[in-house]
DNA sequence: TTGGCAGTTGCGAACTTTTGCAACTGCGGT
DNA sequence: ACCGCAGTTGCAAAAGTTCGCAACTGCCAA
């Protein structure tokens, strides 16, 4: 079984349509440790069959991000980045505005947050993925 | 005294230059109550000074982003918008993927995540603008 | 008040992302 | 196993965003 059975699992049971596209563009970013850019991911699609357009990767990483299997990664100066959503290792993305380290952030450290939002507004936050930035501790200690 | 004046003073404590197109689209998102887009925010800026080109605007919205007198607003199938962060009425956003519906949430409610981070991290956030998406109350009631 | 220059601007061109549309296809129902 | 069609795809063109560069200008120092 590969790494992305379990997403496409869940894709399944939304009911929505699991095409090949689909399937290529979950392997590539489900096996690759990083954060892909929507031209990494096409180029390793293209690479499994090579008229996949570049539009389709577009739409592709938009419906995965919204069914909430892949996260998306937006930092100034830098290409929106793509990555897997792993069961059970689920965590969001603090980046720090100086040196530009990023610190990965469990997710039960936002479970505070969202009883507060329920709470309050009665809202219930999808906290699949954040991006916050900052200042590590590093960098603190150097310009606080 | 005009409503984007602190910004102004923010700026000119922070040693950056300011310049009228800069004053122009300061005063375009403070001037307004809701969020204005890119291609908003040249329209009106361009009423009072018509040469302004749309890439000074583009620099301009993210110099001012990352100064943190604006915040950026990002919703799927949307334009960027921008708007106002006024000083004592910081507030970030949720909104309902299922109505659409947008919430302010206040900063205060950020307080306790802000305070895990740096006691677990020792990341210094910067709580200057997030949006969160989710469901709203009275979406979670019709569809659970 | 003025001079110098690092940082900013306008413009054009390149690059990235989205969209409209006709053809195609996954998948539920028969 | 096959059918029908809502949803998806590839393509091309449009729209949105960024970039390189020469000219310009806030602002600091004298």
């Amino acid at each position: 079984m590969s790494c992305e059975s379990r997403a496409i699992d869940q894709l399944r049971e939304s009911g929505v349509r699991l095409t090949p596209q689909r399937a290529m563009v979950l392997e590539a970013i489900y096996h690759n440790d990083g954060h892909l850019s929507v031209d990494e991911v096409h180029e390793r699609v293209q690479q499994q069959s090579p008229y996949v357009d570049l539009s389709t990767i577009y739409r592709t990483v938009m419906f995965l991000k919204q069914q909430g299997v892949i996260g998306e990664l937006r930092l100034d100066g830098q290409p929106v980045r793509y990555e897997a959503v792993r069961y059970g290792k689920e965590h969001h993305h603090a980046v720090c505005s100086t040196c530009g380290a990023m610190i990965e952030i469990d997710s039960v450290d936002m479970q505070e947050l969202s009883d507060i939002l329920t709470q309050k507004y009665g809202f219930a936050v999808n906290l699949i993925h954040l991006t916050l930035t900052g200042q590590c501790a590093a960098c603190q200690a150097i310009s606080p």
